[in-house]
DNA sequence: GTAATCCTTCCCGTGACTGGAAGGTCAAGG
DNA sequence: CCTTGACCTTCCAGTCACGGGAAGGATTAC
């Protein structure tokens, strides 16, 4: 399996499977002859593995960490849970950062006539 | 007014005052004899009203445009609303994206044990 | 044989800064 | 007058997780 067909299967960019194996969060492939990296079906899975991680917005630290786990068959799932909990945290306090800026932000779009007059809340807001 | 009381009174670092000055967000600041920038009030109010901007997430560009209207008398409110709408998109789309990430994942966290034992619902979706 | 498609490495760019090094300037104290 | 410390300057490098593209070698299909 050449790279291009090892991304596709994982369902990531050719340049992103490279990238992983460059920092280390991949085992580096076995390469042929002519220097071609080779994947097969296990490398796959890890790479499906930090895929589906990588969508839930965990960092790639997270997700070296998260992949050690899933290889360990002796893993406690208090790790895994805890990773998972900060990641569930963080993602709650941009939601309440978001929800406050939004609460704003559409008080004063809904403020602002938006017609050809120069007089405008938003402005005023912010100067 | 040297960099570091105008950075002060605006409520941002100085690193940032010069970058924005780097970039032509803001005009470039008269020197001193010794070569220091020099800053006055109107200088300082521009850099609030960026930080301002810059809080309600406005891209550097959007900073831009929107600190043109602000110096624009004789803007159309259209314009700035327009700008601030799309803000208000992006946001809406975070937030739509964290609320679905959010909602998958706490249902993992809830159901993980995280004791002890290997078996994790979360290892397992990622997997 | 050759053209198209793959693969390789390497370097630069992203956004919006932040940190740090090397060196010049200024005000206060002894 | 000298020193000390706080300020200022420029420039370079790093952040995060890649993406774009160039230069050049390998493989494959016709």
């Amino acid at each position: 399996m050449n790279i291009s067909a090892a991304a596709q299967a994982a369902g990531l960019p050719v340049k992103t499977v490279r990238y992983y194996a460059d920092i280390g969060l991949v085992a580096a492939p076995a390469r042929s002859a002519a220097g071609y990296r080779v994947y097969d079906g296990s490398a796959v899975r890890k790479l499906v593995f930090i895929r589906r991680a990588r969508e839930f917005g965990f960092g790639i630290e997270d997700c070296r960490d998260l992949l050690g786990l899933y290889k360990d068959r002796d893993r406690c799932s208090a790790e895994v849970k805890q990773i998972a909990a900060r990641r569930l945290e963080q993602i709650e306090a941009k939601q309440r950062e978001l929800q406050s800026l939004h609460s704003e932000l559409s008080h004063l779009v809904e403020a602002c006539r938006g017609d050809s007059r120069p007089d405008c809340p938003i402005i005023d807001y912010l100067g």
